[in-house]
RNA sequence: GGUCGCUUAGCUCAGCUGGGAGAGCAUCUGCCUUACAAGCAGAGGGUCAUAGGUUCGAGCCCUAUAGCGACCACCA
């Protein structure tokens, strides 16, 4: 072994670590096709993007399962790329076109397409760095990026195969609006948000009349556009107006009052003014009722000339002009206090409008049944299982997918217009003419696709797709699984289930294993406008890799949001401390290499103590193993933080150091090495850096690296007997040290331990491990015996049952205190017998209680009968 | 309006198919016992939100209520 010197300092090896792993390409699959595949592609951040927390634990989960797998002998991949983020990027580069005074109109497509490159190379790439030092074990020589050209194939491929099955579609339609980024987005990029403003309400004069239909609005300027008023048919209010036409104020429009079911009667006044362009409701009512449809605004926002005075002027500054003016027409009836929900750009936040528009779409009725049908019969699995309502109760109630895009960094729309008979040409390579005329005038959609078209396409066309004999698409999909969070089933999960289904036949992963938010720890949301948020990298800084990885996964659970705790980091930075010393302790103590890998051909001669931390360790594989499986990592992490700290180094360790200066050195320091060896194997999915380095400062048996050793197996002996004493003895010292810190006996004060027990097998054991009972018990020498004869009458005694420890303190001890604490151990024990006596007498638990559990409580009563009528004789004793 | 989730020690959270409530931090006490004071040994602290129900037995299953949270839809 290699002793382990100084403190424990992440910084002095981590980076040396990962540097070491890439060299050896450790991360890259096998390729033994002996093997069995495991595979899990990264969800691609953004490719401008940074770090943060939400992404640590994204990534540390994946690492984790990875590193296991690989070690359980998987022809393992995990594949990292990046994404493109059509919209965030494109933004920023205008911004920055911006600072410098142009636009992209006047840069043109091409020259943009290269600011927008060179941007992408200047602040992408960052991110995996930072990957890198959060110990990602992917494959990087096989990164991705949406817009690399195997990809854009795939997505070209994509859209082609959907639009000739029909399933992609050109229309007319209202769609969201974005005014800032000048772009149409999809349903689900719209962030609803509560706003407090105003109810306007309004009355247009009845035809003809000197009535009124009074409406209400949250938006007067719409009114402009208004070309009717609805009211319900069962309205028996109005069903007097249904057929009439009214006057709208300032434009003097003769509209028409109809009828339709969607009007609320209950809401407002019950009358509805209706602008088919700018509200989904009236579109829909405008297209049934074949109602005029006038624009009022412009794509930005922009007050068109239906009113002159108007003319150019934002909705928001024509706003109060308006209700200024309908007031004075006598029009305005009323303003109420008013909160409603505002569709918000989840991109930029900024007000998004309903707009009619023609654009793009993907009918998601067919494409929708599979993906539900995968997830319904078990094909692909949900962890934990809640999350797979969320995703039918989306694709049951599915609106066509809107994917074109008033951008250009992304993938370009492959759709060709005929100039002169209008006919769309929708193919992978260029088309030089029109596929309908013949013409040679034609000219390519300008939009490009929703990100989140090639997004969804990721598992397959990374792997390869649309070549079907690509090795690693032959190899690698399906996938395994899918790790990422809840908050984007729909934009992401859902779309690569439908997507993969649709163009591979195969559904892209096994399992989508959902985590939760990072939130900072008051439970919000971190984010920028709140300065909240908790840079991983400062945190790798100041308590290394490890540390952050074990944060944010102690103590939690898939699917949970996790609030980011400071303290975890503290306890994880002390629990590598406590290995770091542990291996120093062994390392400095331990027998030489040759001798013990001599011992380990031919291993005899453990003790109870050795069996039983063995026992332990295969019991708390078993677990680690379970549980990962399961994707239960917080668990597993506890399992093996506690098998390490409480069992191995609070006992194991402890008794193992009387035995390290005798001829038994080699067996423990095998057994030392053993069971720790096999404790980091488990840790190294979790904490990857600190159990490399002490790994290597183990026995070197093979000279492998422990990312790529072999993952523990628990051994099939039986220990049960040797586990039972030691326990016995543990609790024994237990309560040694309870009697002694009761009574204030110093440490440095050692007594005799005499212990009584009719048990053969224990006593030999007991003799046997002497030395280490006593150092464990502040014995000053240590004896056993059958019976209690001899021993002087007010001598401690403390029980498990079946054996005795007694301590003959004579003059030191606090005899009131004895009797104090004797009396609240019978208090104790009588307890213990009044509940078994309960639950024996009941009769229902003894004709339906398994019968294991019946047994079980009546030994226990057996045992705590005959401890009660000891304990109560000892006091007798005492008091005499 | 709909859906899902949460409510367990002072704080943050675990708790597997129902069979004696756990961890970390915090608090108190005693220890520098030669791996570790980033530590060791002990202690205190919980009508598991409330009310019913099922069961021999409920933190766990069912129903209702309250509080909190998330998501979806959306009425001008």
């Amino acid at each position: 072994m290699k002793k382990i010197e100084g403190k424990y300092n992440p910084k002095d090896f981590e980076e040396k670590i990962y540097k070491n792993w890439e060299e050896n390409k450790y991360f890259k699959p096998s390729m033994d096709k002996t093997k069995p595949s495991f595979s899990i592609v990264m969800p691609p951040p953004n490719v401008t993007g940074k770090l943060h927390m939400g992404h640590a634990l994204d990534y540390t989960i994946q690492d984790v399962i990875i590193r296991a797998k690989r070690m359980q002998g998987y022809n393992t991949l995990w594949l990292p790329g990046s994404d493109h983020a059509s919209i965030a990027t494109e933004a920023k580069v205008v911004q920055k076109l911006k600072s410098e005074g142009h636009t992209k109109e006047e840069l043109g497509r091409e020259k943009f397409l290269d600011e927008a490159w060179d941007w992408t190379k200047k602040y992408g790439g960052e991110i995996e760095n930072q990957q890198k030092r959060l110990g990602c074990s992917c494959d990087w020589d096989r990164k991705r990026f949406t817009l690399d050209d195997g990809l854009s194939d795939a997505v070209l491929e994509e859209f082609c195969n959907l639009y000739n099955d029909g399933l992609i579609y050109r229309g007319k339609k209202m769609i969201n609006w974005c005014p800032y980024c000048h772009s149409s987005i999809s349903d689900i990029e719209v962030e609803y948000s509560e706003e407090k403003s105003h109810l306007w309400h309004i009355r247009y004069q009845i035809k003809g009349t000197n009535d009124y239909v009074e409406v209400a609005t949250t938006r007067p300027e719409t009114m402009l556009g208004d070309t009717a008023v609805a009211v319900n048919p069962k309205d028996e209010r109005y069903t007097n107006i249904i057929g009439k036409t009214c006057i709208v104020p300032i434009v003097n429009r003769e509209i028409p009052i109809i009828a339709d079911e969607f009007v609320d009667m209950d809401f407002g006044t019950g009358n509805v003014k209706v602008t088919p362009s700018h509200d989904p409701n009236d579109y829909q009512a405008g297209l049934k009722h074949n109602l005029e449809f006038i624009e009022v605004f412009n794509e930005s926002n922009i007050m068109n000339d239906i009113v002159p005075e108007y003319k150019g002027l934002t909705s928001e500054e024509a706003r109060p002009l308006i209700v200024e003016k309908l007031k004075e027409l006598g029009a305005l009836v009323s303003i109420e206090e008013y909160t409603h929900n505002v569709g918000k750009c989840y991109r930029c936040h900024n007000t998004v409008e309903p707009r009619i528009s023609e654009q793009w779409f993907v009918a998601m009725k067919k494409l929708a049944e599979p993906a539900i049908e995968a997830v319904r019969n078990g094909d692909i699995k949900f962890v934990p299982k809640k999350y797979e309502k969320t995703y039918f109760n989306w694709l049951e109630n599915i609106q066509d997918w809107c994917i074109s895009r008033q951008l250009w960094w992304g993938h370009r729309i492959p759709a060709y217009y005929c100039d002169e008979c209008n006919h769309i040409t929708v193919a992978k390579e260029n088309p030089q003419k029109c596929e309908k005329c013949g013409s040679t005038h034609i000219h390519q959609d300008e939009d490009t696709l929703d990100t989140w078209f090639s997004s969804a396409l990721w598992p397959f066309s990374t792997m390869g797709w649309p070549n079907k004999d690509a090795e690693d698409y032959k190899t690698f999909y399906p996938t395994n699984c899918l790790v990422t969070a809840y908050d984007i089933i729909f934009f992401w999960v859902a779309r690569m289930v439908f997507s993969g289904l649709y163009a591979t036949g195969k559904k892209p992963f096994s399992d989508i294993v959902m985590h939760g938010l990072v939130r900072d720890s008051q439970g919000r949301k971190m984010s920028k406008s709140l300065g909240n948020g908790i840079d991983p990298l400062e945190v790798m800084d100041k308590y290394g890799t490890d540390s952050l990885r074990f944060s944010v996964l102690s103590g939690t659970t898939m699917g949970n949001d996790i609030k980011y705790m400071p303290e975890k980091l503290d306890q994880a930075s002390n629990f590598a401390n406590k290995m770091w010393n542990a291996a120093k302790f062994i390392t400095m103590n331990s027998a030489e290499d040759e001798d013990i890998i001599e011992f380990s051909k031919n291993v005899k001669g453990l003790k109870p103590e050795d069996k039983w931390i063995i026992a332990k360790l295969n019991k708390v594989i078993n677990e680690v193993t379970e549980n990962i499986k399961n994707y239960d990592l917080g668990i597993a992490l506890d399992n093996i933080y506690t098998f390490i700290w409480d069992e191995f180094c609070d006992w194991y360790i402890e008794m193992s150091k009387t035995r390290l200066n005798s001829d038994e050195k080699v067996v423990v320091s095998y057994v030392l090495d053993y069971v720790f060896r096999n404790s980091l194997k488990l840790l190294h999915p979790f904490m990857p850096f600190i159990t490399e380095k002490l790994y290597t400062h183990l026995v070197n048996y093979d000279n492998k690296d422990i990312i790529i050793s072999d993952w523990p197996t628990a051994l099939k002996e039986n220990y049960e007997e040797d586990m039972a004493y030691i326990e016995e003895i543990k609790n024994i010292i237990v309560q040694i040290r309870n009697v002694r810190t009761n009574m204030n006996i110093h440490p440095s004060k050692k007594v005799q331990l005499i212990a009584v027990t009719e048990n053969k097998s224990i006593a030999e054991k007991i003799e046997q491990d002497e030395e280490f009972i006593k150092k464990l018990g502040f014995g000053s020498k240590l004896t056993v015996q059958n019976n209690e004869d001899e021993i002087e009458a007010n001598a401690i005694c403390v029980s498990t049952g079946s054996l005795k420890m007694f301590m003959p303190f004579s003059e030191l001890v606090d005899i009131e205190e004895e009797i104090k604490r004797l009396k609240a151990e019978i208090a104790r024990l009588e307890s213990e017998v009044e509940r078994s006596n309960k639950i024996l007498s009941n009769q229902g638990f003894i004709a339906k209680a398994p019968k294991a559990k019946v047994d079980e409580e009546k030994a226990k009563l057996e045992k705590y009968n005959k401890m009660l009528e000891e304990t109560k004789a000892r006091l007798d004793n005492i008091k005499a």
